[in-house]
DNA sequence: GTATCGCCGCGACGAAATGTCGCAGCCCTG
DNA sequence: CAGGGCTGCGACATTTCGTCGCGGCGATAC
């Protein structure tokens, strides 16, 4: 373990985008974690297996088939107690849902900071802080809908896109500008 | 589970806006399923404990202190075992997760229909598979979904076009259009 | 009375989103 | 290897949206 304070939090962070991991990763190191960074799910599941962390820091969408939603059993498989926070850039209620009945125990939405990142990881403001319904004196908007209906959707095809499209009603190619056309903030 | 009637759902809708839990509620009925609804975290309770139902609808905005959330645990202890799928107008990814993390089953962001209500009733997000495509026509949603936001936002703002439009974030003029334009076939 | 203010309905026009077609690459299965 | 389905993407015609502006209405305020 690190000289640093108490117990170190061993964390994994699986996410392929290298810019953003690595920056993340130098954040939270200056704070006294342990990182361990990889790229892909067999990676992770490696590094999971052999460094027995205590904390994962998941992105959902690795650009890869393996959506970051199936590395969740496996990853709690390796290494049982691993206490998983989801990361994602696409933060949508139905993934949200998916992620949590797997076995994740947070979700956070990009963009974060490294003291997020924390709180969320030690499971601070977890079960203590209420998040208090919010009263955002605005509906949610319709492109924020719609986003989070086309997530549910799907979802439930199994992120096969033309599926969802053909579902939805819409032309697959609508499908697919809406679907990298979103950072979507709220 | 009861073996009187064809083991249907018990189902306690707790939702304090009488109109939609009726609408609801009658909607679900039709489709076979027992339906209790009540509006008050108190009367949730204590259906939860009388009734034994084996499902909940729980909406997290009840305009009282008592939030949804605060409610979910309560709700388990008075009916264990108690499937709980919360229900909201205020979706948020920090509301899911909290809510997941109390012990709910599902999260589902209104407006939505009852397919969907029976679909995370009965748990599809959990192990069953849905390859079963609603039929054609299903899910024109997309613009369905938005005219029922719109409308329900609208109600609530008593009609006005003008702060509607404002606090769905678009344009009057937008609103308008999309007002005039919807036949509407329910 | 009339000035002001906010809401409503609508025409117009450029900007953006969408529907449609087509092409090429992939992977799977017969 | 061919056939079929999924995917990413370019091109182009249509449709919708965002914005500005007008005139009209009704409720207050002056």
């Amino acid at each position: 373990m690190s000289a640093t304070t108490t117990r170190a939090m061993r964390v994994l962070l699986v996410d392929d985008d290298a810019t953003f991991a690595d920056i993340l990763a130098r954040a939270l190191r200056r704070r006294g974690l342990e990182v361990v960074v990889v790229h892909t799910p067999d990676a992770a599941i490696e590094r999971a297996t052999a460094w027995a962390p205590t904390h994962a820091l998941l992105d959902l969408n690795l650009n890869c088939e393996t959506s970051g939603l199936a590395l969740i059993a496996p990853l709690l498989d390796a290494a049982p107690g691993l206490r998983i926070t989801v990361l994602t850039g696409y933060a949508s209620i139905a993934t949200t849902v998916a992620a949590i009945q797997r076995g994740a125990a947070d979700y956070l939405a990009k963009p974060v900071d490294a003291p997020a990142v924390i709180a969320a990881l030690s499971g601070h403001g977890d079960d203590a802080a209420e998040p208090a319904v919010e009263a955002p004196g605005q509906r949610m908007s319709l492109k924020r809908l719609e986003w989070e209906h086309i997530q549910r959707v799907l979802a439930e095809h199994d992120g096969n896109i033309s599926e969802a499209a053909r579902s939805l009603g819409l032309h697959r190619r609508t499908l697919q500008r809406k679907l990298d056309k979103r950072p979507v903030k709220f």
